[in-house]
RNA sequence: CGGGGCGUAGCGUAGUGGCUAGCGCGCCUGCUUUGGGAGCAGGAGACCGGAGGUUCGAAUCCUCUCGCCCCGACCA
């Protein structure tokens, strides 16, 4: 029984200067959380409960799925970090340190390393897996910048899990294991969230799903079709179009089009001389960057911009990629700066890449590689070979789903948990090989799946605070009951532990709040910023014998006989 | 790393027209008060982020530095 006359707690009446978001401002102000250093978090003891309701739900799910706890050290050497090439590849994010003697070691910030030599310390036969095992551990990452209060942290804790098989069948059934003990997980965290398509990005792998809780403070943008559900990331939204027959489009035909570098010139210009009819949408941008040193080009149309996330998410082994730039142009007297074409591209040696919308046989309106010029009827196929198609082009509200062609919504969300399947990179590098039936040795597949435990706090906090405070769902409360005992008698308090005692026996937690110098308005705000679901106010109705019991999600308020109030508050809270 | 904002008591802040640093919340003592962040009286708590400089005199002006927040870049 958490009592409030005890409580290490201090609620803040004014919101802290440095919170933006919901979360964090209330985390705060009710005494949840404290900040020590940019991205880096103290818990207090009702953050401390709450953090250990959702680990404990997250811990429960994930033995009753079969997977087997372990618990690595968050100080780890550079050794196996090195043979991954993950020392070099993490780059400035992550925390690195030194011992007395010079040695080089590192905070964690994801353990595919450990997990893999753990495996490959233990077992060596193909009998041995599938095996899935997992942590709930603090990970160190040095981001850029730290922000949301604990949405993005520096220093945050996340269940990791990975699993091992022979076969990519074997990582089949894994993954979807291990999706449904998140889809268990996140229901019983009373989290809204959507499972959506995303690109394994930077860990490598094939299938890959992110778990995103919709808010607007969230700093992921997704996709959703409503009609038929299909969702993804921005950066793995899928375009189809098909090809069109241009067999009938005229040849292509150079026109003077002065003063004209940009779209919007350009489209006025056009329906000058030609009498309307032209859209940005007609035109095709050709944007060129530099990608790895290498010149190239993206097509996208003319009303849409490139996603620079997008481009790279689907231009895979690509490390650094630039805009060019006027020096650039300088070098290259073919290039005109907003008058370029992708009719010469082959000889000047540029890879066109294009977003799926420029289909093959679609005529456009493009430069015509010299100054103050344009080209009209440029069809692809016949005037230009794109090299790979990939989605570049910006995701618009309303662009057409991939699966039904409905309009699609674009909504933002907190990444609450990650499932991809990592396949052999781990493992090859690590050596990490088991016996099959034949005798000989081969590399294990792995899966790779997390939760963000501390996220998840923040996570759930945003979807269900309000106006006056924190709104826990009863699983992960830091009490399910609030018990309020006003008056200056002892009559309230007496009664008001009788009540707390006897939930508490039936395995209801309460928190009682038996202040004698605070005043109830006090006791009610403080009640309503903490957040638990069941507020009881024992007080004034008790000289009817009776006793109010408050819905804090609703408001709804009723008053009921002191003889019934357990039992109706263990109704309320089935 | 680029742009913007900000560092004054545990928290929120005033003071930037140069001279004893002010207020609210919280905290301590006493009395009163107890169904919506109580009242009165008294009190503790700040080397004004740090270093250097200008000046008779700096929270205030100048230089440097550290830290924090927001937008962007970046980011399982």
């Amino acid at each position: 029984m958490l009592k409030m006359s005890t409580l290490f707690l201090r609620t803040l009446r004014d919101d802290p200067a440095d919170a933006e978001v919901a979360s964090h401002r209330l985390l705060v102000r009710a005494g949840y959380v404290r900040r020590i250093a940019a991205g880096i978090y103290s818990w207090l003891p009702l953050g401390y409960i709450t953090f250990r309701n959702i680990e404990r739900v997250v811990r429960e799910e994930m033995d009753a799925a079969g997977f087997q706890e372990v618990h690595f050290p968050s100080l780890l050497p550079r050794e196996p970090y090195e043979k991954t090439n993950r020392w070099q590849e993490y780059g400035p994010d992550l925390f690195r340190l030194q011992d007395r003697k010079g040695g080089d070691y590192l905070l964690g910030p994801t353990h595919e390393e450990m997990f893999t030599l753990m495996v490959k310390g233990e077992y060596s036969s193909y009998k041995d897996l599938p095996l899935s095992l997992y942590q709930i551990q603090t990970k160190y990452r040095d981001e850029p910048r730290p922000r949301s209060g604990i949405i993005r942290g520096r220093e945050f804790v996340m269940k990791d899990s990975y699993s091992f098989d022979l076969t990519d069948e074997g990582l089949s059934e894994s993954y979807m294991k291990h999706r449904a003990a998140y889809v268990k997980t996140f229901d019983r965290l009373g989290l809204k969230y959507n499972i959506v398509s995303a690109m394994s990005g930077a860990m490598g792998g094939s299938r890959s799903e992110e778990f995103l809780a919709p808010c607007e403070t969230g700093e992921d943008t997704y996709v959703l079709c409503e009609k038929c559900g299909y969702a993804a990331n921005v950066e793995a939204m899928k375009t189809t179009v098909d090809p069109v027959d241009s067999s009938a489009t005229p040849a292509l035909q150079v026109v003077d089009t002065p003063n004209t570098p940009t779209i919007d010139t350009l489209v006025e210009v056009l329906n000058e001389r030609f009498g309307g009819g032209f859209t940005g949408a007609d035109t095709l941008k050709n944007i060129l960057l530099v990608a790895d040193g290498k010149t190239i080009s993206v097509l996208v149309p003319g009303d849409r911009e490139v996603d620079m996330k997008r481009l790279e998410a689907n231009l895979p082994g690509v490390k650094e990629i630039r805009l060019f730039e006027d020096e650039d142009f300088a070098k290259n007297p073919a290039l005109v700066k907003g008058y370029v074409g992708p009719q010469d591209a082959k000889n000047l040696g540029i890879t066109l890449y294009a977003d799926p919308r420029i289909a093959l046989g679609t005529s456009w309106v493009t430069g015509a590689n010299k100054q103050n010029c344009h080209a009209l009827n440029v069809v692809n196929g016949r005037d230009f070979t794109v090299e790979k198609y990939i989605d570049a082009a910006e995701v618009k509200q309303g662009d057409a789903c991939p699966d039904c062609a409905a309009p699609v919504v674009i909504d933002r969300a907190i990444e609450i948990g990650h499932i991809f399947q990592l396949g052999r990179k781990y493992a090859q590098a690590l050596d990490l090989t088991v016996l099959d039936k034949d005798g000989k040795a081969r590399v294990v597949t792995m899966g790779s799946y997390g939760i963000g435990v501390s996220r998840a706090v923040a996570a759930i906090a945003e979807q269900t605070y309000d106006e006056i405070g924190l709104c826990w769902p009863a699983e992960i409360a830091p009490a399910k009951v609030h018990i309020v005992a006003t008056g200056k008698e002892d009559l309230p308090f007496d009664t008001a532990e009788e009540i707390a005692t006897a939930l508490e026996n039936q395995g209801i937690s309460v928190m009682l709040d038996d202040r004698r110098d605070a005043s109830p308005g006090v006791k009610f705000k403080d009640a309503e910023l903490i957040g638990n679901p069941i507020i009881v106010i024992v007080g004034k109705a008790l000289v009817d014998g009776k006793v109010e019991i408050r819905v804090r999600r609703t408001g709804e308020k009723t008053e009921v006989a002191l003889a019934d109030a357990v039992s109706e508050v263990a109704k309320l809270l089935a």
